[in-house]
DNA sequence: TATTAATCTATTAAACCGATAGGGTAGTAG
DNA sequence: CTACTACCCTATCGGTTTAATAGATTAATA
């Protein structure tokens, strides 16, 4: 299941990425508007600046924009930073590849064969959608 | 990210799959062979014989065995009764649908949008995969 | 009838999630 | 310079879920 932090996050770039131009845009006016929790979407938001998504303007008419085109922005990334790794067993993942304590033989594993195969093609999924995809 | 008791469930079967004939395993046998906490693993059981997919035997030379064939089992229906919904919102979801609070529009929401894909894709991939499938 | 193994009930420790509070810091307008 | 605005950081907390454990019971078999 995806968390809200996840859910939360990607609604926020979208409404960014609605936006006629880009000029800053509150946390309050994008926590109103989507119905978040301000202070939760407030972390969200900073998350997403430090990964290299937004930027962010302080002081009177400050808020938060689009640093790149939503074009730009691939969804696989974004769910990387957001809900962390894309594979459903971290013995499946590639960014976040983790052993299992009981698995003796990896390669018998079915759960992991099956978890793999789930794996590369959500993976292409979200490779293949950018922000400007799903917010227009 | 995948349950325990999921992961489990999907290796007991696995185990009882790669039997050579279909007599009688116990919970004992599987839950040391694959490294499982027995108790909890007597639950899963349980619920995969509640679930049809499982029969027991009681005591000596009892145990549990699989009602069906392999090729029979459909990997959908495992990961239903074991994890839950395959969408990752519930919004999202087939058989577990529930609207979000903070959603005005559904059919504008992009994340919905995305992760009805990501859903359909994952679906189609659990439903074309039996138990033989990834146990041999 | 004794043994064996599944079944049921219940409890618990740990981890995680989502939300909230409060204050600190820094940029901007006037 | 000063006040305001809005980002930034730290800490906490209740609720829920997960995974595991313990003990008692029921049922089948030899």
């Amino acid at each position: 299941m995806l968390s809200k932090k996840t859910k939360y996050g990607i609604k926020a770039l979208t409404f960014l990425a609605r936006q006629k131009d880009n000029t800053p845009v509150q946390i309050a006016e994008i926590a109103k508007a989507e119905h978040i929790s301000l202070k939760f979407l407030e972390s969200i938001l900073l998350l997403l600046r430090h990964s290299g998504f937004l930027g962010a303007k302080k002081g009177k008419g400050g808020g938060y924009y689009l640093i790149k085109e939503p074009k730009d922005i691939n969804m696989a990334k974004v769910y990387r930073i957001l809900e962390g790794p894309i594979a459903l067993l971290p013995c499946a993942s590639h960014n976040f590849y983790e052993k299992c304590d009981d698995c003796t033989d990896e390669s018998l594993c079915a759960v992991r064969k099956l978890m793999m195969e789930v794996r590369d093609n959500t993976l292409m999924i979200l490779e293949n959608n950018s922000l400007a995809d799903i917010a227009f």
